[in-house]
DNA sequence: CACATAGTGTAGTATCGCTAGGTATGAGAG
DNA sequence: CTCTCATACCTAGCGATACTACACTATGTG
């Protein structure tokens, strides 16, 4: 997984960690790791812009606390973020519809 | 589907589409348009430069030849493109599967 | 003759994730 | 007490890559 293939839906990831409750972007980072099963483990420089930008467009709000000495600006979903959530689901569905049916259509040699 | 959402998955898509026989440029892109259902509308400059990477990197063999006095370029996949093929495959299905498994696991409301 | 379609190509742009660096705190090792 | 590691944030610039906008040739049609 390792190339960069993730561009352009790396705003659904970082929605879909969000929506699953607040998080600070260290733990967004953490959280989209585990839940990836280890396949996107992304830098710092990867997520903490691109949770700026999504912050600018109103999809994501956040809050500064202090905790054990250590700030961190947690996010949460907006409605906007909600609705552009479910927007980027629907187009991520078509997405891999649109490349499976050139693929092949068929799935895949069934590894089972 | 407008996006460059593509970015990293054009080389499988542009391979796939050649694996199902001989084509040269303009046809591989209304290969992939009607194949996709014109979901990937791309345009020449998209498509293009891109066969001629694939070919310098050895997964695409070309021919020339002329048809009612136009010059045509076809190209087929050698049997490196045939691996590559089949890896970015094997890759594709694990970059969904990890983005699924992000997203939420369920498939999505089922709209059937 | 103009224009659409077929056919190929490229120079430059824009997007966007990533590299590599910086700042700072707390905990544990030596 | 210092060193290192994990936590936690941020950004300037790079690099890969698809796209825009053009240029060129040829055939057929109005």
């Amino acid at each position: 997984m390792r190339g960069q293939s993730l561009k352009g839906h790396l705003d659904l990831l970082l929605l879909s960690v969000v929506a699953g409750g607040p998080k600070h972007g260290y733990a967004v980072m953490e959280a989209l790791r585990s839940a990836s099963g280890e396949a996107f483990d992304l830098p710092e420089g990867t997520i903490y812009p691109a949770l700026n930008r999504l912050e600018r467009e109103g999809l994501l709000g956040s809050d500064w606390s202090v905790v054990q000495g250590r700030r961190r600006r947690t996010y949460h979903l907006t409605g906007r973020g909600r609705e552009a959530l479910a927007e980027q689901r629907s187009g991520w569905e078509e997405f891999v519809a649109a490349v499976n049916r050139v693929v092949g259509g068929v799935p895949w040699p069934a590894t089972s």
